[in-house]
DNA sequence: GAAAAATGAATGAACGTTCATTTTTTATAC
DNA sequence: GTATAAAAAATGAACGTTCATTCATTTTTC
């Protein structure tokens, strides 16, 4: 892997900020000082990498998502049947909620909330789109209840924001089986049933 | 109905201002001049009805999850067996997401968000009490998945959270039908196959 | 030593909150 | 009813703070 130029890290260095003070004290608690902070950097830094906090916060929200898309897709393949693929997909992502556990409550609060411009918004969602594909097969194989894909998304992926949340504060505890157990839910609510 | 008195429609203003205005903008642009203007009271007035910014979100987000326990609880009775109460509570809770539009947003993004004291969240769950008693019946009686009541909550209740903002959004139109087949969808997912 | 990157004090706008003043309501008397 | 006075409610200008953003200056890179 090639190095990061030092910007880079630089730029890393107030995504993380960014993230980390978002998620925890909210975008309103949140001020450029302390994201500077933070991240080791003046504020006026801040301003040669992004045009202002909104952008800041915009950037932030596509890099992420562009990343959890990466990790959602890394295994996965065309070649498979739709079960497998959706399986493979949902693990993944399942996956990266756990290890990013910061980056995807990011997203879950900016999914929630008008912190983030709808055109951003609109971008960050065609990352998906291969999961969409893949249920638009399985709906023409007839594996696949026939529903629109949000209904799809919120009984599938939807609810493991929930699940994560709920981690966080330490009111579960999730192992290997508990995330097995999720996923079976999640395919029992959008396959046909025979 | 008693009319309400002057202060208590005051109150109702603000909450309903709050409500609006942190709903599209997001708490860090509802700023209380903004709050009073809207629920036509001047900045002042809110401090007679609340100590500060923090304890008029924390009220509101009380007061809403109040009103939204009533509703999803308001047909329902410890006589109907386990399948009969859990699809008339969700339908209710359902019915509360389409009508009361804003409210629903508010909830869903302080349950998303820090905007809330850990406290009130605590406190606003419990009103969900019910719904986890007939679930443990559900469970007693082995017509509902042996896993915990987060789990049940993220794949039955929670998604109607994400199908509301794509209703918001206009991405999607919800009927009759619409919410049928999202009942179907979360019968699916927590009943306990034969 | 020129160019690029980074700094952080300064700026002005906007915010939450206060409180001296005004308005409205209530209680009491005629 | 009406007048009056005390109490309660409401006001909004003012205050101190914090914030996002800028830019003259300094530091780093090449």
């Amino acid at each position: 892997m090639q190095p990061l130029s030092k910007s880079e890290i630089k730029r890393k260095a107030l995504i993380k900020a960014t993230v980390c003070l978002v998620i925890n004290n909210g975008f309103h608690a949140a001020p450029m000082s302390k994201i500077a902070k933070m991240a080791n950097v003046s504020p006026g830094t801040i301003y040669l990498y992004f045009e202002n906090k909104q952008d800041l916060i915009n950037k932030v929200y596509l890099e992420i998502k562009a990343s959890f898309a990466a990790h959602a897709f890394k295994d996965f393949n065309e070649q498979m049947t739709v079960e497998e693929g959706f399986k493979n997909i949902w693990k993944q992502i399942a996956d990266f909620k756990l290890m990013q556990v910061d980056e995807a409550l990011f997203l879950s609060q900016c999914d929630n909330t008008p912190m983030i411009d709808e055109e951003s918004k609109k971008e960050g969602i065609k990352h998906l789109q291969p999961l969409l594909d893949l249920w638009k097969r399985g709906q023409e194989q007839g594996v696949i209840k026939n529903c629109c894909h949000y209904m799809l998304y919120a009984y599938t992926v939807y609810p493991l924001a929930f699940l994560m949340n709920a981690k966080q504060k330490k009111d579960i505890t999730i192992n290997e089986q508990y995330i097995q157990d999720a996923y079976l839910m999640a395919w029992d609510s959008i396959k046909q049933s025979k």
